[in-house]
DNA sequence: TGTGTAAGTAAGTGACTACTTGCATCTGCG
DNA sequence: CGCAGATGCAAGTAGTCACTTACTTACACA
């Protein structure tokens, strides 16, 4: 392995268990297997270094696409969630770290929430598209649903650990059941990917 | 004011600035308007000041209480979400920093989950009063619903100052919109409270 | 064989950290 | 007044931190 892959590496595992200030040269190194001196001769500094290791691991993340035009919404909604529920739980020590420390550190912003927001608007653009097919009964605002389906997956990953009895059993099912929930808000029937008609209709308006 | 208090406010203030590594003793000192010693003198250690600061704010918390039996879900749920949202605002800042040091101080676990515990406690046992008396149209499972709903308004208050593009607009209807698809999602009519009965059910089963 | 580059070793710098000690000062109370 | 407890001040301790300097070693390539 080169070494500079793998003080990044490196890098990336000491942040996600001690966050910047617990990150030390020295601790970075001995992970490394390297000296410490050639940390700041690779990078610089203590900062440059976990920038660069944290904008490699950005750029290498990766998760489930939805298509341009919804055909089966349940079916391609859930492996989404789950496919982002997943990628969640496997950051989610270095993502509460970065929001811990956005205040300190702004400039690590644009890493922490480039996924998000691709993810929401990747969904936003989905559930619009879900709405102009006529594919869901009830009225809705597809940023509202969109920031629901993305809060409820977001607040599982980071809280399960610490709070298992607030959040649906089993884990496995989870991102299942709060895709099935706000599918039954939009009034998108299940299987088929094809509305049906109901006889009453909600008036209420949604969205903005 | 007493010096006691004057020291355990500063030290949740700073705490929530900088974190536990970043509230150093000088810095808490500086902000009490009081000597670093006396924090020793008063509390011992620092991570025994720090320790007192949270509990002593934990216990202050306090928001809207949901009524045993529902009478308005819209105006009650929407009560409680605008509540609990206006909460998770106010102390964001510290909880991001408990969040992200639970890994290494995971004795902070129980100041950081006690409020939102208590929450979905309540909320669940509302949802399941709910369903019970036939004010919710849809089959759902009370646990899931609440993740959701708690989910979104957590994620919402944590992220929308990083991304505000990716929630819903205005800030100030955010937790009413929420809670308005949730009700959507349980099948509860606005207003009255009672839900009127529809020609078409769903059949799909969500509770575990 | 010579040379450039990446890496290691040793030592140290100045700043900051939690925390301690010894002594002076102030305040409230009998 | 006299005393006790809380507080402040000055100084110091032992440790850690990011980062530097000066020098040596190993290796690739021409």
């Amino acid at each position: 392995m080169n070494h500079r892959d793998a003080i990044l590496a490196a890098a990336a595992g000491v942040f996600a268990k001690h966050g910047f200030r617990g990150s030390t040269t020295r601790r970075i190194a001995d992970v490394a297997g390297v000296n410490e001196i050639t940390l700041f001769r690779q990078f610089g500094s203590k900062q440059a270094l976990i920038h660069e290791a944290m904008r490699h691991l950005t750029q290498s993340a990766v998760f489930a696409l939805l298509p341009d035009t919804p055909v089966d919404p349940e079916r391609e909604l859930t492996d989404w969630s789950e496919s982002f529920i997943q990628h969640l739980r496997l950051q989610s020590s270095i993502i509460r770290k970065t929001m811990g420390e956005i205040e300190e550190r702004p400039d690590m912003c644009e890493f922490a929430t480039d996924v998000p927001r691709r993810a929401s608007s990747d969904l936003c653009h989905y559930l619009t598209a879900l709405k102009r097919q006529g594919m869901a009964t009830e009225e809705f605002d597809p940023r509202t649903a969109a920031a629901m389906l993305m809060g409820s997956i977001f607040a599982d990953a980071m809280g399960r650990d610490m709070m298992p009895d607030v959040f649906p059993q089993p884990e496995t099912k989870a991102a299942h059941k709060y895709t099935q929930l706000l599918l039954q808000a939009l009034g998108v029937e299940n299987g088929s990917g094809k509305a049906t008609s109901k006889q009453t209709k909600r008036s209420k308006q949604l969205s903005a």
